[in-house]
DNA sequence: AACAAGCGTTAAAGAACGTTAAGTCACTAG
DNA sequence: CTAGTGACTTAACGTTCTTTAACGCTTGTT
């Protein structure tokens, strides 16, 4: 399945159980969640229920080999978007991924413009400024949160020095600059809370935000 | 067989025994490992387990003349990605071949942009900018990791002068073909920790980055 | 052999960044 | 009207990364 995801232009990320793919889910970033029903560590009901404590969005498919109509409405209830009955084609996947894709695009882009970013065990909800983790929200000031949406945009890639500049700033020289490190400093304090999101330098390019799946 | 892989376009290196097999894979650069189950100094099953503990990507084909299952998961259970039973014919070992490297590229190619090199006894992740050696770990800046990653794609080959001051400094004029050769100095300070490993000097041409194995 | 160009290496200088604290400004409560 | 508060900037100092300088050695050429 991987494979044929990856092979039809997705990126892909495969995690042999229910405890793997919590921590991997946790560095955030994912469009969609394909979960089997039985893991071993960790089965797919639970998974997805704990992935709905703090996140309402994120798409979620099951696969599941019980055709039982009992267990589709518990998958339903928590939190599927769709599920897949084994045996399954790969066209079959494909359309259903295609499908809850569009329809959750359709979703966000629609009913609210209400951006929200999930970093690691952090949520940062980009219209209301703030940054939560473990129920503890923290306010953040315009420029805090105009630069960390900007570094989550950017996520894995490289946020130039002169792009996060003329965004927040509008003016890029030396003392602005000067101003936007102490902004990455603070932003580094806040996000200390969960070690696996880091915000790195790339030195004389910009900054990268990061966040690694606990095993890395 | 290494006659006959050799033929069919795969550069191979043939050891009598597991010592010399653990030293020549030191040196790094392999896509692929055969492992005799019975062999001499070391057996096949050891050495996998001691090349699993420092490498988890490099795929391994087991050569087994014992059929019997006890020793096939034994064999599964070292890391080995395939194996065959004693006699094969060549056909049979071409396609097993052919089907573990086509497995293995797309994993490398699919899960992340994540490369890595194994160079002698180091480990040198690219992403994460990190050369590993014995459990210890060096942060490389930047312009290091580029570099060595260009000489690492090179390996054995030449890396041209010009070629590396345009990958990594986009201008090749003088000041920065000096500030590469400090790098180039840094780099063998680091390297020198594995003496098998070597960035080499190609007078008037550029540098070329080698690992031997610890007998050659 | 003599010379120039290329390279190896170390040290110093310079530029970029990290962090803390003090300073400025606007806004608000009393 | 003034003290206080919060957001942002500037200053200051330390650290890290990169470049430049300097000097000696090696290689290739005449």
């Amino acid at each position: 399945m991987a494979q044929y995801l990856g092979a039809k232009g997705f990126a892909v990320e495969l995690r042999p159980d229910g405890k793997q793919g919590w921590d991997t889910y946790l560095k955030g970033g994912f469009d969609l969640l394909i979960l089997d029903v039985m893991m071993p560590m960790k089965d797919g009901f639970t998974l997805a229920r704990e992935i709905r404590q703090r996140d309402e969005r994120t798409p979620i498919i099951f696969l599941t080999a019980k055709s039982m109509k009992q267990d589709t409405i518990q998958g339903f209830q928590s939190g599927a978007d769709d599920y897949l009955t084994k045996p399954f084609s790969m066209e079959e996947l494909l359309l259903r991924v295609s499908a809850v894709l569009r329809r959750a695009k359709g979703v966000t882009a629609t009913k609210e413009e209400a951006r929200e970013h999930l970093l690691g065990r952090f949520r940062f909800d980009v219209r209301k400024q703030v940054l939560i983790i473990d129920e503890q929200e923290r306010k953040l000031t315009t420029k805090e949160s105009d630069l960390l949406r900007l570094l989550c945009e950017h996520r894995n890639g490289l946020l130039t020095r002169n792009e996060a500049l003329q965004q927040v700033w509008g003016d890029d020289n030396y003392f602005n600059g000067r101003s936007m490190d102490v902004y990455i400093a603070k932003l580094r304090k806040y996000l200390k809370d969960d070690p696996a999101v880091e915000v790195l330098n790339v030195h004389g390019k910009g900054f990268r935000l990061v966040a690694r799946s606990e095993d890395e």
